[in-house]
DNA sequence: CCTTTCGCATACCGTCAGTACGCGAAAGCT
DNA sequence: AGCTTTCGCGTACTGACGGTATGCGAAAGG
């Protein structure tokens, strides 16, 4: 195997490993010792590819937000009106948060771990681009009122991000269904 | 001094100089000879009266989800009108959340070092319970269709959450006037 | 075939949360 | 008052953690 290769496989492993540590005991409980036993390396490897702990859950959190992002574009893309895709993009990124992944490493632990202003930058550029520009175009079609974008991508995204958490422990399927009828009309009351 | 009095203030200092330092620097952050160091103790003090790091966070927080509870409770019992009560409830969170003690213990390291689970519930029974009582006897009074409170009450908690965050780093103090503007909306919807 | 590069292992360090135990003063008891 | 018990808290220690310095050995380059 190449050098190239083997650099490129360690790395792989090394997400790989610590992503499903971090989900399942959450970025505190999991130690460096743990995760490179999992990974079959040692800390002299985990180093080598990472500055550290925190920068490699950063790029664990990319991969999550990178997907995450993927699933709500593809969702809305497929509806042709432009409204549509704001509904279906929110309703996306309720189901794509049903990952435990999501939920413990994308809503709980990067705030406290990246500090809040990282963590809304990142996520800026990740999901919350995706509602900021909708909302924007709607806005420049006339279909809902002339009105600051930011506020309006926060609150939305907050409610979405923790209705997601609540839905995680939810024992009623029905949940997910009165939630997605909350939300939409939330989103309704920007047409009136 | 007696050994009551004693004891209250060493633990009133501790609650204290914790809160200042989880406040300012965050929950990891902050060592337990930073706080033992500036409450002028020492661990044998902490861990006699509380169960570890962890425990004295839980009752750091306590602090802030009480003083936040009574504030929001306290503005919205001023208004006459139930309705009024609940908008005024929700600006009045808004408000209180601009207190850094509030984002950075209460919303921020809260649920990473608790846990959601944890956390939710300790929401719960703090402030977003008069959010759901409020609700609910607008349900009752026929002011807003019959419907699910619950999911209702996470996306609007959510929402108010993530708007305090980003109105704290906001340079523009217009902000906290859209995002009002923009929630009244959102819960105007909820008359329709 | 010799040299350089570099991916990674080994061994170590400072600091942290947490624990075991002892002291000394206040509180109860006769 | 004196004797004992209680208990608030200090002291001294431990294991584990994140992080660093350094060395080795195989692949790449000439």
């Amino acid at each position: 195997m190449s050098r190239a290769e083997q650099r490129e496989q360690t790395r792989r492993t090394l997400l790989r490993e610590s992503r499903r540590l971090f989900t399942a005991k959450g970025y505190g409980a999991v130690g460096l010792s743990q995760i490179v036993n999992a990974a079959g390396v040692t800390k002299g490897a985990l180093y080598h590819h990472f500055d550290g702990k925190a920068a490699l859950f950063r790029a664990v959190l990319a991969q999550v937000q990178e997907e995450v992002g993927r699933r709500v574009a593809a969702t809305a893309d497929a509806e042709p009106d432009l409204w549509d895709q704001l509904v279906a993009g929110c309703h996306a990124f309720l189901t794509a948060s049903a990952d435990p992944d999501v939920q413990r490493i994308m809503l709980i632990d990067a705030p406290a771990v990246l500090g809040w202003n990282e963590w809304r930058a990142l996520d800026e550029a990740a999901s919350a681009r995706h509602l900021s520009d909708a909302l924007t175009h709607l806005i420049e079609a006339g279909v809902i009122a002339r009105q600051p974008v930011a506020p309006l991508v926060r609150l939305l995204s907050g409610a979405m991000n923790e209705a997601a958490l609540w839905l995680a422990t939810s024992a009623d399927p029905g949940d997910l269904a009165d939630t997605k009828a909350a939300l939409t009309r939330m989103l309704e009351s920007l047409r009136g």
